[in-house]
DNA sequence: CCTGGAATGATATACTATAACACTCGGGAG
DNA sequence: CTCCCGAGTGTTATAGTATATCATTCCAGG
């Protein structure tokens, strides 16, 4: 059975346009906080968006210099600080990587879903998951401030074909 | 309004009792899987459930040295992998720390709620919650094989009391 | 201008985790 | 009994992730 509205990016989709889409919205994001969308984040930003898939600080380190920038840990991870204040992108604490952020400017409670063997994540907002995490909270008289929810599997592309990305294997 | 059953530890409990169930516990499931729970790993267990709030592998490692042992960070990982797979601990992936299992030996899928204010941890065994996160995952046709489901914020303990262990505090 | 805060540069270091190889020990095959 | 083998541990080195600290630059507003 074929899933019927899958939100994992399709492998043939136009990714320049998930980019182009998605530094516009840091630009309009930034622009209404009246905050500074610098050179330096701006192309963090873009590089975390170089695919679906999770990117370490290192690589994207890897990638600056490679630009023939000076740069060096502490500018990867504020640039990137930046980009998860402002909900430009997520970190995905079971892989210490990075991801852009779908629905950047909107509040939102997300879970991921990562694929352990195309590597590829998808950001869901599934309200009922959501309303069952504020439950259980409450249940127990706790108040949530931030919530951390990855699930690991393998998505229904991989399923149906010979793994495309082993070097995205899970740990 | 009174939590009805909390799953925090409270403050007061008999924790040198959580211990010795965890370790007799630790036996048993070792004992029936024919593994061996020698010295080291189950030191390191001990460690772990020397409170209920996740502990580092290097805060680990400085006790087993206190102890007089030769210990290097092998030393705890291998500790640590062994307690892992038996599903005696479990790994806070939001802050690279290890907390003892409150289930041991049964099945059961997880999820934490983690106190920034007394840095106290409660394992959940939420059926709903479980549910809803099947039912996303079949929504979008995805086979999970691992999830992470880590909740931060204020225990009910801490809302009505000033914080106790400011150190513990998140990052 | 000039000045104060934000941003970046640069260096060092802390923290987390694994690779690789050597050694020991105890149990089973012969 | 001896040999051998594999699990467990010791040891050293290194990989990978993140932050502290201070110097410098840049730019917007006075």
């Amino acid at each position: 059975m074929a899933v019927k509205h899958s939100i994992f990016p399709k492998s043939g989709h136009d990714h320049d346009h998930c980019v182009a889409t998605a530094l516009d919205a840091a630009e309009s994001v930034c622009g209404k906080a009246g905050e500074r969308l610098t050179p330096i984040r701006r192309r963090v930003l873009e590089l975390v968006w170089g695919s679906h898939r999770p990117i370490g600080a290192y690589a994207i380190l890897d990638r600056l210099k490679e630009d023939g920038r000076n740069a060096a840990p502490p500018t990867v991870y504020r640039a990137l600080d930046f980009l998860l204040e402002r909900g430009l992108i997520h970190r995905i604490e079971s892989l210490n990587a990075f991801v852009g952020c779908a629905h950047p400017g909107e509040s939102h409670l997300v879970q991921f879903l990562i694929c352990r063997s195309c590597g590829m994540t998808a950001e869901l907002d599934d309200r009922r998951l959501s309303e069952a995490i504020g439950r259980s909270a409450v249940d127990q008289g706790f108040d949530i401030q931030s919530r951390v929810v990855e699930l690991s599997g393998i998505c229904s592309a991989c399923q149906s074909a010979r793994p495309r990305h082993p070097a995205h294997a899970a740990r």
